[in-house]
Formats: C-alpha cells, sequence, structure tokens
DNA sequence: TTCCTTGTCAAGTAATCACTTGAAGTCTTG
DNA sequence: CAAGACTTCAAGTGATTACTTGACAAGGAA
C-alpha cells in the first residue's frame, strides 16, 4: 500500500461532499435551492431553523462547493454550484428510497396517501402541451415559477389558488405541479381542485426533473396566471 | 407549511445515505467493494482499520441500505446492494472532484505526478482490443480479476508483475487498468514496465466505469496471464 | 466436547456536530 | 454621519461520532 495516510486524506475528500449531504436541514436547503437561488432568511424560513443556525449550515455547504453566493445590496443569495449538484441529490433521494427501509413510511407521513390522486407522466404531459387541451398550473412561490417554469405553464401559487379558482373553467383539464416527487404543494393543489369539482391531476414530479429531462422551459416572465 | 416535524423526519431520512458517504473510511469501503464482494478481515487489512472499527463502519453502510451480506462459513462477505450504489460513489466523486477546492492537490499527493504517464480512453481501448494490437493487463488482485474484467484482459497482480515480465514481448503495446481513476496500481505497473523498457499506457479509469459504459465484460474464468 | 477463526457487541474517550443566544460585520438609506 | 436590514461570528451545551480495547457469539475442525 503506498501511502496510507495520502490516501486516507483523499478519500476524507471525497467525503466532504458526503457530509455536506449527511444532514436533514442541509438536504432540504439544496432542494429549495434547486428551484433556484434564494436569500439566507428566506432559506431560513423555509426550513423551519433560525437565521444563524442557516447560515451555518450554508457555510459547510459553501465549504464543500456545493454552493455559491451572489451578493446584492445588503442581501446574500445562495444558489447550487452547478447543475451537476442538483444530479447527485437526486439520484441520492433515489438511493434512499430504493434502499432505506423506512423511507416509505416516511414518505409517506409527510406526504399523506397519494394513491387517491391521479398523476400523470412528463411524456404525456408533453404530449397534451403539444394538443394544448390541458391547463397546466405552477403552484410553486411566484418566484420560483420567474426562476424558471414548463414553457406554457401559469403561475398558481399555492398560496393563491383558493382566490384565483373563479377564474378557471371547470371543463379544462388541470395539471398541477411543484418542485419535485417529493412536495406537497401539487398535492395539495390537486385535493384542493377536485373537492371544489374541477379536473385535476398532478405531474408525477418536479420542474428540476422536467428541466434536467431537456424538456422545454422559460424564465424570467411572469405570465399572469389563472384565467385561462 | 404542512408538518414540519414530518419533512424534517423524511429529509432526515434521505440524509442517511449522506452521512453514509460521509467518512473517508467508509467512501474506501464503498470503492473497494465496487470491485465485488470482500470478507470483513479483507476489508479491513485494505482500508487499514482494525477489523471492529470496519465491521462498525460496515455495520453503519448496513443500515442505509447500501450494502448486502452473505454468509459462507465463518466469513461474511459484504456487496454493493446495487448497481445504483457505485453510480451515486461515481457521481459524488466527480462532484467533489469539481467543487472542493482542495481535491486536486490531495488527489495529487496520493496518485503521484500523471503527467508523465500516457494515457487511452475507454473508447480507444475499445478500438484497439477489435483490432488486436494492444495486450491488456489487469494489474488488480487475482479475486478482482475473477470477479469480473475486460474481455480480453490477462490478470497480472501488480505484485506479480515484476517476477513476470519475462514472458512479455518488448514489441507489444501494453495498456494497464485498475480499480478505477483514482486507484495506483496502473500508474505503478506502467511506471515499472517503462522504465524496464515496455510500451506501456493505462486505461484513463477502471473497471468499473469499463463495466457502466455497457462495454463487453467477462467474469469467473481465471484466464492465466503474462505470456502473450 | 474443546479449540480456533471470524465477526459483532459494549464500554470508554476525545473530537466533532447541531443548535441556541448574543455580539459584531457589512452594505444601504436617510 | 447614524440608523436599519441582513448576515456572519463566537461561545456554550448536549448529542453524536470515530476509534480503541476486551469480551462474547457463531460456525468449523479436531
Amino acid at each position: 500500500m503506498a501511502d496510507q495516510a495520502a490516501k486516507d486524506a483523499l478519500f476524507d475528500g471525497f467525503a466532504l461532499v458526503g457530509k455536506a449531504l449527511g444532514s436533514g436541514r442541509r438536504a432540504e436547503l439544496i432542494d429549495v435551492l434547486l428551484q433556484g437561488e434564494r436569500s439566507v432568511d428566506e432559506l431560513a424560513t423555509e426550513i423551519g431553523q433560525s437565521v444563524a443556525n442557516t447560515s451555518q449550515h450554508l457555510q459547510q455547504l459553501l465549504r464543500a462547493g456545493l454552493v455559491r453566493t451572489r451578493r446584492d445590496g445588503t442581501r446574500i443569495h445562495y444558489t447550487l454550484a452547478s447543475a451537476r449538484v442538483g444530479e447527485l441529490w437526486a439520484l441520492l433521494r433515489t438511493v434512499a428510497a430504493e434502499h432505506v427501509g423506512e423511507l416509505d413510511r416516511l414518505a409517506q407521513d409527510y406526504l399523506g396517501d397519494r394513491d387517491a390522486l391521479e398523476s400523470i407522466s412528463r411524456a404525456e404531459l408533453r404530449k397534451r402541451l403539444r394538443t394544448g387541451d390541458v391547463l397546466v398550473v405552477d403552484v410553486r412561490p411566484a418566484a420560483e415559477y420567474a426562476a424558471g417554469h414548463i414553457t406554457g405553464a401559469q403561475s398558481l401559487p399555492l398560496a393563491d389558488l383558493a382566490r384565483r379558482l373563479r377564474g378557471l373553467s371547470k371543463e379544462t383539464e388541470v395539471v398541477a405541479y411543484c418542485r419535485g416527487p417529493y412536495c406537497v404543494y401539487a398535492d395539495d393543489a390537486v385535493r384542493l381542485l377536485r373537492r371544489r369539482g374541477f379536473h385535476a391531476s398532478r405531474l408525477e414530479d418536479g420542474f428540476p426533473e422536467w428541466a434536467r429531462a431537456g424538456l422545454p422551459t422559460t424564465s424570467g416572465a411572469l405570465r399572469a396566471g389563472g384565467r385561462t
């Protein structure tokens, strides 16, 4: 064996990245940052932690090179360092879903029963977007829609949904999507819409997966949603 | 926010996998297991740790579902739980190489200067294997060769290399490969061969990458190597 | 049975980690 | 300049982690 100490140091280097992904709070941060850049205190409220604690977790992600910062006035915005980091997180989530025994139960505890909700695949949504017989709504917060959304989707944040139902036709088939397979926004939206008598289903995963698959996305433009 | 506690628990579940990859010693274990199953004390010597400590690390990998065990008499053999785990490890290594600042230096400290060594890509090796103008040698321990190797390669463990040079022709172009891009066996083999006047280069990565790329592999058969 | 090999468990220690609280930077605005 | 908003730093606490040592369990061979 060449130089055990150097080998250990090298693998400790690789493990830095594993360590960064080895805390639930940091995992939540990455999951949110996948939707676009965020300031520290937005992130803090999102993960339900103090600003100081969130800042320290972010420092740790920074040290592992997984995120980057951008200063804008008094705010500091964090972003994922590259698309690769998003891929790594997605793969880690898949591996966890396949191999961690209790994950099914944990997911069910958080997401509730999904069996009653219809969901459609990316490929099918793509097809129906082309034929135009479906209204796609992005139920994430407006800022995330602005940072990037499925081309043709309208922004209709979950928080505003109840107030803006008037504009929707009950004949139109509605497809809601949000941050990904472990995000509850689209589920909540579909449940609410169905309760009110709309035809609604959810995209089986979220925007990041759509973008990663190379399907058409748009960013920037805020296309006020709600009206059909 | 639906149920913060349930959400935290779910992400802690994902983070279990991150934690499992968050120690250099466990990373080394995964890297070795990528070459095939191993008993606990083989693994312990490989990573230079006590058997007790190695066992505990393996328990942790087991809890995260990344490895599986098989009992054989008084020995217990560990294997990666699925090919996905190998993919995850490879992607994590890539992300670390791209984003962890000091990794270059750590890799150089362990691997030494590689600039002097010629290396060839998988695609090129594939082509030259077909035309047959090259001798491919697998310099990993014989057990790893037996567990799976590049089709057409001969087993010539680094430990035996010096003793078995007689059988090699100085006209033949030799390509050595080992466990992967961060493995020193092939480097050492190429250095030794060149010092003795052979034409030698290394495959730029190792057997797991070859297999993952879907290129032809063989397992089981022990094709005694050395003679051309 | 007893002995031997292999692996796990349990207890102990020093180091690291996640969070809290309160203070100190840093940039913008008045 | 001072005041205010946002972020980071520093110190402290309880929990977890990586390793060691020594004891125990499970299977094989005499």
